[in-house]
DNA sequence: CGGGGGCTTGAGGCCACTCAACGATAGTGG
DNA sequence: CCACTATCGTTGAGTGGCCTCAAGCCCCCG
């Protein structure tokens, strides 16, 4: 317990192209892209939030940090997601790729003056901040009361829906990454997978073991509970 | 002697009274007030969000359940908070009076009318949800990774702060929701408080074990941890 | 190619849970 | 007003689920 997690201090954006995008009836959104290599850090907790991101291709986690270096990953960010939202003006997480990533970039001010003004941007301000809070709800349920079984199960499901691939399911993160999702450690949740390997529930195709096959979801589901 | 340290109290929320009325000219929202016997239900998950509501005096709490009854407090409402607002149309969580409880309604119609009209009132809705956001947060970072002495002592931390009370503590809520509330058990909870009371950190007043002073508050942020 | 990180598996330990008993208090009804 | 009961809180004894520590293999990746 209590091992401080190392990470890579932030090196530049491999690469940074400018974009401009009229987006409708509204003024130009200042649109940029960036790239980051796996496990380098996007911005820390408590900087300023200059951006607002959204993933193009790779993954991001979230996490918080205690002091003797225990880790509380609160998301991870797949293709599409946006993320780094903040109304206050501070970042509350710190967020590093997890692999390869690639990011579309918003000028926060940007925004914000879009949504002074576009009744409909503040609207899905709020419904984007709304859908965080409802993940962050479930996931104090998941972390409070479930057991490490229906925390594994409860993962996989939840990859199973947000991940694009049809048959197979590739995870972009590390059994160290799942355990500080689930409150977990990585032992823990490498026996609860292979308990479920061992059930036939689930098949390891790769050489590495972050592709898997669901092949039975109503047994999968069983694991987990129902609300 | 021990001489009381003074801390600064967190601002309260954006009341409902300055929302509604900080419209202007704007139909006032249509107010009002109800009141519900301890251990009542107040709306419960998944109901229609009719009213949005703001504690006048007692407590509430609003929880989430699996199916074979565990439970997690998501948070406490005190005096002046608000709660159930919902983005979408529907509660996420069901809340129930810790204690006797008065609170004042608003009709959620017609606080999202006024919003769509008001930028201002739009702007505190994602004010209070990010407030919302931000609590789950840091209860998530509790949940995943805090021990038990260090849940007792930032949920002491946490009462000391929002609580009205200068000198004495008074918790409206039993061991077992506190215990609901940072995913232990009552048990725990008991034990984490005796061995506080042991080391001279909190002293027990009232017949009820739920009036406590904080002795040393200082000692107590040690049982907690920095971020 | 060589080193190191990622994953699995086993053995043992510990922290929080379970089960239980008990006293105190609040709520209920006669 | 007083039993009567249910609820609340504390404390002890014992268990067990998850953690810790360790070893070994494989696969990247530099």
């Amino acid at each position: 317990m209590f091992v401080r997690i190392t990470t890579d201090r932030r090196p530049r954006p491999d690469s940074l192209s400018e974009i401009g995008i009229a987006s409708g009836s509204n003024p130009i959104v200042s649109l940029s892209e960036s790239t980051y290599r796996r496990g380098t850090e996007i911005y820390g907790e408590k900087e300023p939030a200059r951006y607002v991101y959204q993933v193009t291709t790779g993954a991001v986690r979230s996490y918080k940090l205690l002091s003797d270096g225990r880790r509380q990953i609160g998301a991870f960010h797949l293709s599409g997601d946006i993320f780094g939202l903040e109304n206050g003006g501070f970042h509350r997480f710190t967020t590093e790729a997890v692999v390869d990533t690639t990011v579309r970039l918003i000028r926060r001010e940007s925004l914000e003056q879009t949504a002074n003004g576009d009744a409909v941007v503040a609207r899905s301000l709020l419904s984007m901040t709304t859908s965080n809070l409802e993940h962050a709800e479930n996931h104090m349920l998941l972390l409070g009361r479930k057991t490490s079984m229906e925390k594994v199960a409860a993962f996989l499901l939840e990859m199973d829906k947000r991940l694009p691939a049809v048959g197979i399911m590739a995870l972009p993160m590390s059994r160290r990454d799942i355990a500080d999702y689930l409150g977990l450690t990585l032992e823990t949740v490498s026996r609860a997978l292979s308990h479920l390997h061992e059930q036939g529930v689930l098949e390891f195709i790769g050489k590495t073991q972050r592709e898997i096959v669901l092949r039975d979801r109503v047994r999968l589901a069983e694991f987990d509970l129902p609300a």
